[in-house]
DNA sequence: CAGTATCCCAAGCGATACTG
DNA sequence: CAGTATCGCTTGGGATACTG
């Protein structure tokens, strides 16, 4: 990717009006990426949540409070056998259409980060074989990541 | 995708071993995503980056040290012709296997954070054919999100 | 179990001043 | 311009206790 400080680059546009930007500011926060995975793991109960994860409580209940307010998750009502109704934490619409970043975020960590194999990634399920998140053009054929590069495309 | 919080899950396996959360512990920062954002659109200088998302000093100092120690980014000397040594700011290898996640987030963030048609994207620098992120299998070809699911894949 | 309320305290934000 | 140093002050983290 040609993006270097060099002679053409990106016309400086402000953070209110870029996507990524605004992306920190919602994601920006170490509990909020933390939640948003256990969600994405499919992990929808508080107590489940905060266990695994080892938030204290009430900064649980805020993060998830901010989340619905978001529109990142949803608070979904669930009655365990002849219990009263408790509350299940889900992906919202929004929250689910995270999941290309989450799983490349997931890659990157795995490469990076980790010291060993990778304990987890995406397989199709069908096949089971193993995938990766890359760049693809309509047809979804990939195009390679040196080959490409960040353009006004709001015509 | 396929991992509610019925039968068939995953394993739950421990924050310090998946590379997502490993990816928040360092990523979950307001402040590291804006300023990995700058550095990602080729903003190099102590100065362009502050300017731009209005970051005290002081944060952006600590923080860049921080990143560096991460191995996020590197400092490299530049001489402004004339002038003594100054510095600039880039990502490192590390930094720049980041491309795929900020491509995901961006697209993520236009969608669904920006009332308007989004400003920026990634297009093939040859045919200018606008691009996205997805999953692929080896030959890269398109995999349908529907009909993935997260597995272990250690072996 | 599933949270909310309270409270104390440290972290760190951000303004300002200073150095090369 | 490119940072580091100092610092008051607030935010919010996290422990504990409480409610349904």
């Amino acid at each position: 990717m040609s993006n270097s400080a060099d002679s053409e680059r990106l016309p400086r546009f402000p953070p209110d009006r870029c996507g990524l930007a605004l992306a920190a500011g919602v994601l920006g926060d170490k509990w909020v990426l933390m939640i948003l995975r256990q969600l994405f793991y499919g992990v929808a109960r508080f107590e489940d949540i905060r266990a695994d994860i080892g938030i204290p409580k009430s900064v649980l209940s805020t993060r998830l409070a901010d989340l619905v307010a978001a529109d990142l998750v949803v608070k979904r009502p669930y009655k365990p056998d002849g219990g009263r109704t408790r509350w299940e934490y889900h992906l919202s619409k929004k929250g689910v259409d995270l999941a290309m970043s989450f799983l490349a975020l997931l890659e990157w960590g795995n490469r990076n980060l980790l010291g060993f194999s990778p304990p987890i990634g995406p397989v199709e399920t069908a096949s089971r074989r193993r995938l990766r998140v890359a760049l693809v053009d309509e047809d979804g054929k990939e195009v390679a990541l040196q080959s490409i590069r960040l353009a006004d495309v709001s015509k």
